[in-house]
Order: C-alpha cells, then structure tokens, then sequence
DNA sequence: GGGATTTGACCGAT
DNA sequence: ATCGGTCAAATCCC
C-alpha cells in the first residue's frame, strides 16, 4: 500500500509539474504580442487537463486508502451527534475518550497580516474560541477554536492559531476535523465549471495585452483545486500548479516551488509590501486546503478582530487554497480583491 | 440579557 | 511528570 501511494505521489508531481511548465508557457506566451489567442486558450486547456487528471489522481487514492471514517465528523461515537451538547450525561473522561478516537486531520497555514487589507477576513465560518495555552518553547500563545454550530450542528472542526516564532506577523494556523455544519449549499457561492473559468481566464486574458496588466487579471485558478488531506500530518497530494506572473522569476525560484510541494511544506503567505508603496504580490504556490472554506479568520481574530466573526479576505473564491505571495511581483491588492470578490 | 472571551483547572497522551 | 487540548465558571461586550 506504501509502494502504491508512493507511485501515485510520484505521478501527482509530475502532473502539477507538467501543470507548472504549462503555466509558464502561457504567461510568457501571453508576454509576447504575437501570440495567437488559441494557443493560450490551447494551453489553458492543457493546464486545466492536469487539474482534472490530479484530481482523479486523489481520488483514486483516497479510495486506495483504508480510511474507515470516509466522512470525518459523521463517524463519532453517538454522543457527538448532532444538537447533543456533549455537557450532558458526558465527563471529562468521556470528553477526552472521544477526542481520541476522532478522525481528524489537520491544515497549516501562514499567513500575514498587514497587508493593507483591513477588515475582516472569511473562511466562511464562523469560529469561537475555547481555549488559549501557552505552548512551551513557543514565545507566542496558542489559541484554541471551534465552530460556532458545534452544538447545535454538532460540527466538529476546530482550529488552532499561533503567531510564528520567526515573525510574529505571521500566524500558523491548524485546523481540525471537518465542518459538519454546511451541508446546506450556499447559493451565495455557486460552483463554476472548469469551462467557464476557463473562459473567464481567456477573457482576461484577451483584455491585456500588455504584460503589465496581466497583474490585474484575477486568478481564479484555485477555484478548482482540491486536495484531500487526511490524518495529522498534512500532506499536499492535490493539483497545484504552478503559476508565474510575468515577473522576474527564475527558473531555480519555480524550482524551489515544486520543492515545497514535494517537501510537503504547506504554507501560505501574505506578505506586505513593506518597503514599497506599490502592492506587490506575487504567488509562487498555491496548497489546497480540505475544507469547504479554507483560509479562515484567523489573522482578523489574532491581530485586529475579536474571534467569532465572519470575516471576508479571501472569500469564497479562495476557498480550499493556500497560497505562497512574496514581495516580488507586482500585483494590485486592492484591485484584486476588488474586481474578484 | 445573550453571546463571546478569558483563564484556571482537569484529563489524556506521551 | 510534563505537555497539550478541552471544559466551564467568571467576566466582558454589544
């Protein structure tokens, strides 16, 4: 079974690699005036195909894999269910009994505040906090949250947010369990098809014609990343591409991506222009987080905001992605998160 | 007044 | 024995 996943491991990084290099083709393509409209289409396709194939990828795998609780969060003993709160009839002991059969998985991510982002940033959910422990050798304190319809939904999923010993703009955030609380759909965030964000993408993409501008065109890519990931350790085994804005990128720098991918490293960072006025923000990565709504409010909840709030930074379009931003490449924040929300 | 946060205590895991 | 995760009473805030 090891061997078995190892291949598949093996194979899903060639596909996102296969994936990055087509990314690469297309924004130098895009870089050049006299390419066509249908080779960038023809390669967006190709680039969209290594999704599809990734994906079938992980699912192939997940099947592969011997998970006896498909559905984390639905499996609990039955006193976790749903609008039983676990306060009645249930000890410590019982407490601490079931928190050790509990499937759970978790997710890390850093992100940075002071981005120039005020305001609330949104996960979707809506968190309170438990709990705040000093970890030892942590300088920082490590704060304990839970979804809000723990009780009444019986939603499970809870986090853990950190500032990072390095820098304490940066915050680790791990999250736990999967949420049980959105089986309604939320029509406020509909599902797009590869297709159309396929188009959407040529549109934007027939729009600029100047290098330049490619800064503005609003990635959506993430939309249809998905990454299954199971059991403490995160691992990405999702379809990540690589995706490089015309900017000064070497071949070593996207390089160093795939290593990131392949060392597992799942990290996600904001960080802020803080030597020049202009908002540079460019993306080396992209990770897929395994919850309906991926970043979360924890840079709000730990830097600027109270906890328990729902918060909008990445939004739904973000959902499920974790991104690697360095002050490099030139990219408008604010009109990102203008013309995309 | 109701909901959210704080914080000391409890308990399982290591 | 120590550490990490959670509970729950006290407190705060809207």
């Amino acid at each position: 079974m090891e061997n078995m996943k190892d291949v598949e491991q093996m194979s899903l990084v060639d596909i996102l690699k296969q994936g990055g290099e087509l990314s690469n083709q297309l924004i130098k393509n895009q870089m050049n005036p006299l390419t066509s409209k249908e080779t960038c289409e023809h390669l967006i396709q190709k680039i969209l195909l290594t999704y599809d194939k990734t994906i079938a990828c992980l699912n192939s795998s997940e099947v592969l894999q011997s998970d006896p609780s498909p559905i984390p969060g639905l499996v609990e003993s039955p006193d976790t269910s749903a609008g039983v709160s676990p306060k009645i009839g249930n000890s410590h002991r019982d407490v601490f009994k079931k928190r050790k059969t509990m499937p759970r998985w978790n997710e890390q991510i850093k992100v940075c505040s002071g981005t120039g982002l005020e305001g609330p940033i949104d996960d979707g959910h809506s968190w309170r906090k438990y709990g705040q422990k000093v970890i030892l050798g942590a300088t920082h304190p490590r704060a304990y949250y839970r979804c809000t319809h723990k009780y009444t939904r019986g939603c499970v999923a809870t986090k853990q947010v950190q500032k990072t010993e390095e820098d304490p703009l940066m915050i680790e955030v791990t999250y736990r369990g999967k949420h049980t609380c959105m089986d309604v759909p939320n029509s406020s965030s509909p599902v797009v098809s590869l297709e159309e964000k396929s188009k959407d993408i040529i549109n934007n993409l027939q729009q600029k014609t100047e290098p330049k501008q490619l800064q503005n065109i609003p990635f959506k890519f993430e939309q249809d990343l998905k990454v299954e990931t199971e059991e403490i350790n995160p691992k990405v085994v999702g379809c990540v591409p690589s995706f490089s804005f015309p900017s000064p990128w070497t071949e070593s720098e996207n390089q160093d991506i795939w290593e990131q991918f392949e060392d597992n490293n799942i990290l996600a960072k904001l960080i802020p222009p803080a030597t020049s006025e202009s908002n540079y923000f460019s993306m080396s990565t992209f990770q897929v987080l395994p919850f309906p709504h991926g970043i979360s409010s924890e840079i709000s909840d730990m830097i600027t905001t109270p906890t328990s709030v729902t918060n909008s930074f990445f939004d739904k379009d973000m959902d499920s992605v974790e991104v690697n931003f360095e002050p490099n490449l030139p990219f408008d924040v604010l009109d990102y998160f203008t013309t995309c929300v």
